[in-house]
DNA sequence: ATGGCTACGGAGCGTAGA
């Protein structure tokens, strides 16, 4: 069973990298963050038409999230949080979770503390998955290591200690982060970042304890960052034996 | 040089992304 997360920076925007993701990968789930569309207006047909069922949470311009799954999609539930930052669902015989950690904007701005407290509550509500097989996909915004983040000594939004420390809590609950060495996830549209390999680490899977077992490989999908009009973050990817 | 690029909303350019 393949699963991908991916930050597409506006799904209307991203149908026609969405139509080679799908035909070229097949992935049974795909956690979708930044759709960036009200429900109404999401593009459901298009992804039907490729044998996903969906369910949304999505709002005016900004964030959104989705699950894509080619299995029934059971114990829909994204309230979390009020945004649409977080949706949840149980498909294939596990349960599968979507988020979009805020990006904070600039270390110790209101935004910026605002996600340190997301991440707190976040970590607290997953206490209720420990003992299920589980799987958490998204774009936290975080670089969790020094070598997430191509700047040597890099500490701004994404690299500091306060994030940091936050996502080295979300570990100490059991979660592990899988594709810990995959490489980078986004590449900023500006400066041509992706060609200059200036990337960071933002896009992770965490898997408990009890999912871990399962985990076969994961990859981060450059060949999608490739295409033409790219969202600025690349998919991930796991494969699972379950 | 506090920009650079892209998408959104909505019809200018401001806001957000990270």
């Amino acid at each position: 069973m393949k699963i991908v997360s991916w930050n597409v920076n506006s799904i209307r925007a991203r149908l026609e990298s969405f139509k080679v993701l799908a035909e070229r990968y097949s992935p049974e789930v795909i956690l979708l963050q930044e759709t960036r569309v009200e429900d109404h207006l999401f593009p459901r047909e298009f992804i039907e038409d490729y044998g996903y069922n969906i369910a949304i949470k999505g709002q005016k311009a900004r964030n959104g999230v989705a699950i894509c799954s080619k299995l029934p999609l059971e114990e829909i539930n994204s309230d979390f949080a009020e945004e649409a930052r977080y949706i949840e669902a149980f498909t294939g015989g596990l349960f599968v979770a979507s988020v979009y950690i805020p990006n904070g904007q600039e270390v110790d701005c209101p935004q910026y503390f605002y996600k340190l407290k997301f991440l707190e509550n976040f970590i607290e509500y997953l206490k209720k998955f420990k003992e299920e097989i589980f799987i958490l996909g998204g774009d936290f915004n975080v670089g969790p290591y020094p070598q997430d983040i191509y700047i040597d000594g890099y500490d701004g939004i994404a690299g500091s200690l306060k994030e940091r420390e936050a996502i080295a809590m979300l570990r100490e609950s059991g979660f592990k982060d899988m594709l810990e060495t995959a490489g980078y996830t986004w590449w900023s549209y500006r400066q041509r970042g992706f060609k200059k390999d200036n990337g960071f680490r933002l896009d992770q899977f965490y898997m408990n304890k009890k999912t871990q077992p399962i985990f076969k490989e994961g990859k981060v999908l450059l060949d999608i960052r490739e295409l033409e009009r790219p969202s600025d973050h690349a998919p991930i990817m796991c494969e699972i034996i379950y």
